[in-house]
DNA sequence: GTCTATATATAGATAGAC
DNA sequence: GTCTATCTATATATAGAC
């Protein structure tokens, strides 16, 4: 049963402005490598939601690799957007805002399930959004390395060594936790481990604990 | 040039007794799996290093998600024949453990890979590998929160919420810790970070620190 | 137990009409 | 800007010969 099968009937979308339709490709994408993974997602079924053809997101974005880095991007500056033209916050300020975004993503699976799925699958041989996260994650450490030097009282500091291995704990911790909450979201309280990881930390150099007051 | 290709030769595989084929197969499964995601990986790279073509392995395990499962179950198995027909410790020897699991995996980028990878993918709808981590996941929590609350001096046991939130927190280290050092190997010290967050927690109970002193 | 041959499905991408 | 048509590549799976 090969050929005639009766020709699906497409209404034609409407012609949308380009950068209209880019920014409705990107939400559909995002939530579809997220669901799927990047190498099972198709072009296809991101297509379908925004009612074009695959073909359609080819004219926009080239490739599928490219719509991947434009959805990363795109994620990240919704992320800056979050601050309302504000500055991101600093020192222990920041501390308090990781764990204000763990109880936020709760309430966001999707957005939780395309990070904690592309982020993993980044690591593969030749993946395009390698660079992506490993820019990202250098990034990280240094704010929250920062962030936790600019806590700790200055006779109390650790060697920086202790503070980036903090500061990598911290992010392992926020991720890894993802996965678990994801496959078992009754049994995992994301916030709540962020905060005591934190605030272990913390008193380690000294400090009352202060991330779990922000639950 | 759809056709006359020169037919590729081919020496006919050495016929071999199935569980050693089987066993042959896993291993380069567990390896492509890792280094190409479960959906990207092809029967026919895995059949490749086997040295058949991928008919053969669908003749041994049925279908690739059928692989994938026993691909996990022999991946625990091989963990469990570390302890060389010993118990797996518990108590504060389960927590040295973990912390000379994540120095060993140093040596093993993978096996690392392919955990990270498949761990992540598994929250993607319907992948085969849900049911397996998240029963890994339920284990592992137990066992963990089991060893916190046997090193714990009796007056000073925290509540039972608490220890649960230390053990997601010390696995999703772990975990976490592994997609940051598989895309930066060089910036990220995973028995140093392990080690630091199990003794913050400890201390945080009032424990002296012991996990550093592994390394 | 392994192969060749083939069925079947689905992907990403290109060309050109409208 | 979107479509239809087509190309090309690659995948999983089945059937049957050896």
């Amino acid at each position: 049963m090969t050929s005639d099968a009766a020709p699906i009937k497409r209404t034609r979308a409407a012609r949308v402005p380009a950068d209209q339709r880019r920014a409705e490709i990107l939400v559909a994408a995002l939530d579809v490598f997220g669901t799927r993974g990047f190498h099972k997602a198709s072009l296809g079924e991101i297509a379908e939601r925004v009612g074009i053809t695959h073909q359609g997101i080819l004219h926009h974005f080239g490739s599928k690799e490219q719509l991947l880095v434009e959805v990363l991007e795109y994620r990240d500056a919704t992320d800056v957007a979050d601050f309302e033209n504000a500055e991101p916050p600093h020192g222990p300020l920041l501390l308090d805002h990781l764990v204000r975004t763990a109880q936020t993503n709760t309430t966001r699976g999707g957005l939780v399930q395309s990070y904690a799925v592309l982020s993993a699958e980044s690591v593969t041989e030749g993946h395009p959004a390698q660079d992506s996260f490993r820019d990202r994650f250098t990034h990280l450490r240094g704010m929250i390395a920062d962030a936790l030097a600019d806590t700790v009282p200055a006779d109390r500091r650790p060697p920086e060594e202790e503070l980036d291995a903090a500061a990598s704990s911290i992010i392992a911790v926020m991720d890894g936790l993802q996965v678990q909450w994801l496959l078992d979201p009754e049994r995992v309280d994301m916030p709540a481990a962020v905060a005591l990881v934190i605030d272990a930390l913390l008193a380690r150099w000294g400090l009352a604990a202060r991330a779990a007051d922000v639950l």
